[in-house]
RNA sequence: GCCGACUUAGCGUAAUAGGUAGCGCAACUGACUUGUAAUCAGUAGGUUGGGGGUUCGAUUCCCUCAGUCGGCACCA
């Protein structure tokens, strides 16, 4: 069908537009793209037209024409923009209807959406775009997160560090970053003289503690982690929401080790990464990806091409010892060496890259690093980088999206929300569950504004807080406390011990 | 950065073929005190994103800057 519609349009805008110099399509199973270019202006207004004279052509065809963009000829910014129109077709109105409620759906559990109803992150003006704001909801859960991951980055062996957002430029001249992010780099200067850079990446402030010591291959492999801001100079039309922001919270690691201990901590650092999205409960939809050099422009990177060969086959060997089905992608390496990128999809079913490993012979060379092995001489160990969270940003995006915005109870803002069947027969006795609660280190609310108990519990709903504790007569007569979960219709009642327990229980979940 | 669209009160929106703007939610005030998804009444809130131009007059037309959105390109 998208093949035939894609035809139709071509047919439609051959026969409403003249000079069409370059022209282009393509369809896939999910949607058709037309590219061309004329000397008029065409834009989404003249869709409602395009689209009559389709079905003139076939009044059997069941298609709408999404968007339409500029984009590089071949796909190359070098060349000129042509047009392109992307829509979708079906056989039938059933279809294409289905089709548009996902559409509508999709935006109800935009990340932007949600973060806005939810009250979790803002942007100001002031502030400047791409430099997201945590609220006091918002910086509950990014903290949460930052806590659980901490505590699984532990078992698997890593020490949290901590350094600074600023550095001499000379640290990331050595690391290349400066050679090839050059025009991505933010510079600090100060009227007493200081050239700074604030940095891009944490790995060359990682490599200068491991270089504050000499090192034993006994202590091998020495693993950091540090989840702090970086600051990335983006392009400006590449800036939107928390997917692609200026000051990005990265949640990075870097394990330093022997070569021949390279493999297997690659394959720590990716079960690591599934133990993770698991107990997130996002192990699922996800590809990974091979992300290796592009072999005709071996300029863009740094390191030898030896060790370029080995580091792609050790990650194509973990990929397939792991059943990870990585499929190669060429020039998506990173500077100094190849990945295995893990891909989730965001509401619209866009690819977003979020954990990764990364394997780095080069940067340890550049900075000199060294340890001692059993014979007392030198050796250069090697680098693995991987990211779980990636960046808390990008995580919100994915957290947000397929959850629609409903946490699990230890994220949760609010984990509990109390609301008094009369506010002026029962407060007394909130107060006293909220006291209760509060010294538990339990996230509770209580809803004592003046309004109606129907639309507190409709804003408690809302809101998506996990647990509403109703509170009466009955409740504080006989010391209990009833709740309903988000979403279910059962009201359960406990007595407060009993519901302490039953609340702990739950937030321990995962 | 490139192509295009958009920007009206805290949020969501309506309107003007050029004659300074309505509504809903939220907020505030008062009344009501309710047993599981929106009580009633009232009040306040806008240099229609910023700046410039055309015009007797611009929220509307033009230019420009900023921001947002969809793509492209980029992505350590």
């Amino acid at each position: 069908m998208n093949e035939k519609c894609c035809e139709l349009l071509k047919k439609v805008i051959q026969k409403e537009y003249h000079n069409i110099r370059l022209d282009d399509m393509f369809y896939n199973a999910d949607e058709f793209y037309y590219q061309f270019k004329v000397d008029e202006q065409i834009s989404e207004k003249d869709f409602n037209k395009l689209e009559k004279e389709i079905k003139k052509l076939d009044s059997n065809i069941y298609f709408k024409l999404l968007k339409i963009s500029g984009v590089y000829y071949k796909g190359n910014a070098n060349n000129e923009m042509i047009t392109r129109i992307v829509g979708v077709a079906f056989s039938n109105q059933e279809e294409l209807n289905k089709y548009l409620q996902f559409l509508e759906e999709a935006k109800e559990r935009d990340h932007r959406k949600i973060g806005h109803d939810l009250d979790l992150f803002c942007f100001s003006d002031y502030v400047g775009a791409g430099l997201p704001l945590y609220t006091p909801r918002g910086t509950i859960v990014k903290d949460e997160l930052q806590k659980e991951m901490e505590k699984l980055c532990r078992k698997y062996g890593f020490q949290k560090v901590s350094c600074p957002s600023l550095a001499d430029i000379s640290l990331f001249e050595t690391s290349g970053h400066a050679g090839k992010f050059n025009e991505e780099l933010f510079r600090v200067e100060s009227p007493k003289g200081h050239k700074f850079v604030l940095k891009p990446v944490q790995c060359p402030h990682h490599t200068q503690i491991y270089a504050s010591k000499i090192r034993s291959y006994k202590e091998l492999p020495i693993r950091y982690m540090e989840s702090d801001k970086q600051y990335r100079a983006e392009l400006p039309g590449a800036v939107g929401g928390l997917s692609r922001v200026y000051a990005i919270t990265v949640e990075d690691g870097h394990s330093f080790c022997r070569r021949e201990q390279v493999k297997q901590e690659v394959i720590n650092m990716c079960n690591l990464i599934k133990d993770f999205y698991t107990r997130m409960g996002l192990w699922d939809q996800y590809w990974v990806s091979l992300s290796v050099r592009d072999y005709n422009h071996p300029e863009k990177y740094i390191g030898s091409k030896e060790d370029w060969d080995l580091c792609e086959q050790i990650l194509k060997e973990v990929s397939d010892e792991l059943g990870l089905k990585a499929k190669k992608c060429e020039g998506e390496a990173a500077l100094y060496g190849p990945k295995l990128d893990f891909m989730f999809k965001d509401a619209l079913g866009r690819d977003i890259q979020i954990p990764t490993v990364q394997l780095d012979f080069a940067m340890p060379k550049r900075f000199g690093l060294f340890y001692i092995d059993e014979n007392g001489e030198k050796q250069t160990p090697v680098m693995v980088h991987r990211a779980v969270l990636g960046s808390y940003e990008r995580f919100l995006v994915l957290l947000l999206e397929q959850f629609k915005g409903v946490l699990p109870i230890w994220l949760s803002p609010v984990q509990v929300n109390i609301i008094p069947v009369s506010l002026k027969y029962h407060d007394d006795y909130c107060k006293k569950i909220q006291q209760i609660l509060r010294d538990e280190d339990i996230r509770v609310e209580y809803d004592d504004s003046k309004e109606q108990m129907g639309k507190k519990i409709r804003h408690s709903n809302l809101m998506k807080n996990p647990i509403t504790i109703i509170i009466g007569d009955k409740e504080k007569e006989n010391n209990l406390i009833s709740y309903r979960r988000l979403g279910e219709e059962k009201t359960d009642t406990l007595n407060i011990e009993e519901f302490i327990k039953f609340i702990k229980k739950e937030i321990n979940k995962r």
